[in-house]
DNA sequence: TGTCATGTTTGCACCGTAGGCAAGTTCTGC
DNA sequence: GCAGAACTTGCCTACGGTGCAAACATGACA
């Protein structure tokens, strides 16, 4: 039995922060928030506070949650082309931002605003992005790796570009893959135009 | 006379607070830093190095020069294909990167190890990222938006790759923009991929 | 149920980062 | 040389973040 009193006590905890702090973000600014007024409305101590999360941007902004691993070896594995396969990886992480969806319509003016805010996003991007590109060398070891990142790069714009018309398009994520394929066709396109201007 | 006796005063005075952050982190680690210990050795009051830098990182890590104007115009009017105009933008900045090339080469393992260099880095990246893609957009501006980020985030990352290898490779950057066209072409080849395996 | 080991929270003390303010210093234009 | 602008500085304050040891909650087991 993994899942003790304690450890969900923990989770609780930890959520409880979250919780506090985003409202508080809300309510006053994330430059006026401070880790004393953080702890304080989520009931626990500054120290303890900190027991939990480095800093304050943590506190916020959470890293999205791994991709499952049998939709990770299908990819790997897979037998079709690099983006018929790719489909499946990118529905899965779709999938999982759509239970954020609310969060992320919240915190996405914060993180416009916030350097703070943005460098830690922009941190938990990389991680994605080191991860994707992890799974792309796996599939093709012989291909050159700075490609594959480079690929893994564009894919996860592909995905910003989805995630940040929220707003235009209620549509859910996952439904909109469609979007990062069109894209990447598109980006071939403008790079492979053929030598004589088509006017 | 725009060069007055100030600014020049102003410059030097940045260059040696930076240098002066700089010596130290080779000396004891950027942990073991304080904004003191680079006043101190910059001459200057702790105060002072708050009115240049508003942090520790951003006194190490500098911005990158913006591009020349004369290049930019030339590739967003550019009459040749977007690869061949594209040659031109990229050489420019390597060129610029090869003034820094000693700095570069001391600052990277800097950044590989602390997270806090690691974010103002992905910052400025995020700057030249937002610049080439603007540059892009301009250049064609029929095309998706989010398509010229996907594309500059790939270049920015070839770029990326080139600089990661400055130690096994001593070529100047300049004389090394091919990678970054050799990568863009295997990058679209992937993509490409036709949708019957190739063994 | 009692008790012991382990994990978690807390208070406290401390250092470093960062900004506001006002007084002092240096430079510029006239 | 002088008035005013720009820059530097010291002082003061607040927040961020960590180490430590005491207090407390929990799980295991007799």
């Amino acid at each position: 039995m993994t899942t003790t009193l304690r450890e969900r006590r923990k989770q609780q905890t930890s959520r409880e922060i979250r919780l506090a702090a985003i409202e508080l973000c809300f309510e006053e600014g994330f430059e006026n928030v401070t880790t004393e007024a953080i702890s304080a409305r989520s009931g626990v101590s500054q120290r303890t506070f900190f027991n939990y999360f480095p800093n304050k941007e943590a506190a916020i902004i959470a890293r999205p949650p791994p991709f499952p691993d049998d939709v990770v070896a299908d990819f790997v594995n897979g037998s079709g082309t690099f983006l018929e396969d790719l489909e499946a990886l990118v529905i899965a992480h779709l999938g999982q931002l759509e239970e954020d969806r609310e969060i992320i319509r919240t915190l996405r003016n914060l993180i416009e605003m916030h350097p703070v805010l943005r460098a830690a996003h922009d941190a938990s991007m990389r991680l994605l992005l080191a991860e994707l590109s992890g799974f792309f060398a796996r599939r093709s070891p012989d291909t050159d790796p700075v490609v594959m990142e480079m690929l893994a790069s564009a894919v996860v714009m592909a995905i910003g570009g989805i995630i940040r018309s929220i707003d235009q398009d209620e549509t859910p994520f996952a439904a909109r893959v469609d979007e990062v394929f069109v894209r990447l066709r598109t980006m071939v396109d403008v790079v492979s135009q053929p030598p004589v201007a088509m006017g």
